[in-house]
DNA sequence: AAAAAATTCAACCGCTTATTT
DNA sequence: AAAATAAGCGGTTGAATTTTT
């Protein structure tokens, strides 16, 4: 039997959910002998229980035959990224400059990789992972100090506010010739806290989303042509409302993922390995 | 090792636009 | 010219899968 899962069933006459091969076979085998298009006599000619908006869709997302499968190229990344940057979510129209793309395919990658304030998964575990850590060295380093700190008027030690709307960069404190032990001690920690600090901020560096987006990558021209598609009617987009357009957008290049997924070692090929010269580690 | 949380993506829905009758 | 039907679009859902705890 065949309607194992709760949706999966018939409901007012069509039936709903995945296809199956069966299914697949039928539709595929009507649009070789009436071509696509007419979806609603698909039910009528093949006995097949799917509304005609649901072949078309299984059609055009899934069967396809010059549709390309397999993950998005990086170079297709990019040119997602300009576009949208550049149209909103204008997922077909997007669509037209990625070949067996589809927009549907287009929109699930922008929405599971870029959706407003959701840095990749990549970035996100990595500071999670560094803030856990962070933590932990933070107690460990309290509980250091308590131990050996004797009797220290440290007055201004805490000069960095918490409102560090600065832009910190690595390496910058010179430490003063000649001190004692103790304060080299305290030094070395306050060092500590602001390279941490720094760490912090440049994770988030590392994700740009400032804008510049000159359609660099890619020679795609906002309206003009890629009517060579289909070859039917030419200007069928919608006029560019004022409404919609880039709300934002960053930039084209920053393009972790692929530091990540094709490299193997992932973030020890990034960023972090610069941190760890600092002689901190991770993980 | 198992349970919970997170992610993915195929397919759905409602709405708009285009085409046909 | 208007109503009816079909196609197209973008947002949303949720079962299956993967990852984390």
């Amino acid at each position: 039997m065949e309607g194992q899962f709760g949706w999966g069933r018939e409901e007012g006459g069509w039936r709903k959910g995945p296809w199956t091969a069966q299914e697949d076979k039928l539709l595929v085998e009507y649009v070789r002998q009436h071509g696509e298009g007419r979806w609603n006599s698909v039910a009528k000619l093949t006995g097949l229980k799917r509304s005609g908006k649901s072949c078309r869709l299984r059609w055009v997302n899934y069967l396809r035959p010059d549709l390309k499968r397999g993950k998005i190229t990086p170079q297709e990344e990019s040119v997602i990224l300009e576009l949208h940057a550049l149209w909103g979510n204008r997922w077909s129209t997007i669509a037209r400059s990625l070949p067996g793309r589809t927009d549907n395919e287009i929109k699930n990658y922008w929405r599971t990789h870029f959706k407003k304030g959701k840095p990749s998964k990549n970035i996100e575990r990595a500071r999670a992972r560094f803030l856990k850590q962070r933590r932990e060295m933070q107690s460990q380093l309290l509980l250091q100090q308590q131990g050996q700190d004797d009797q220290h008027e440290h007055q201004q030690q805490k000069k960095h506010a918490a409102d560090h709307d600065g832009e910190a960069i690595v390496g910058e404190e010179a430490p003063s010739p000649a001190v004692s032990p103790a304060a080299a001690q305290q030094q070395q920690h306050e060092d500590l806290q602001m390279l941490q600090q720094d760490m912090d901020d440049l994770l988030f560096q590392f994700c740009p989303m400032a804008a510049s987006c000159t359609s660099s990558s890619c020679g795609l021209l906002p309206r003009a042509a890629s009517a060579s598609e289909e070859g039917s009617s030419s200007g069928d987009h919608h006029q560019l409302d004022g409404g919609g357009g880039a709300t934002w957008g960053w930039g084209s290049l920053w393009n972790l993922d692929d530091v990540v997924d094709d490299v193997d070692g992932g973030w020890d090929t990034g960023l972090f390995p610069l941190l760890q010269d600092q002689g901190l580690a991770f993980y």
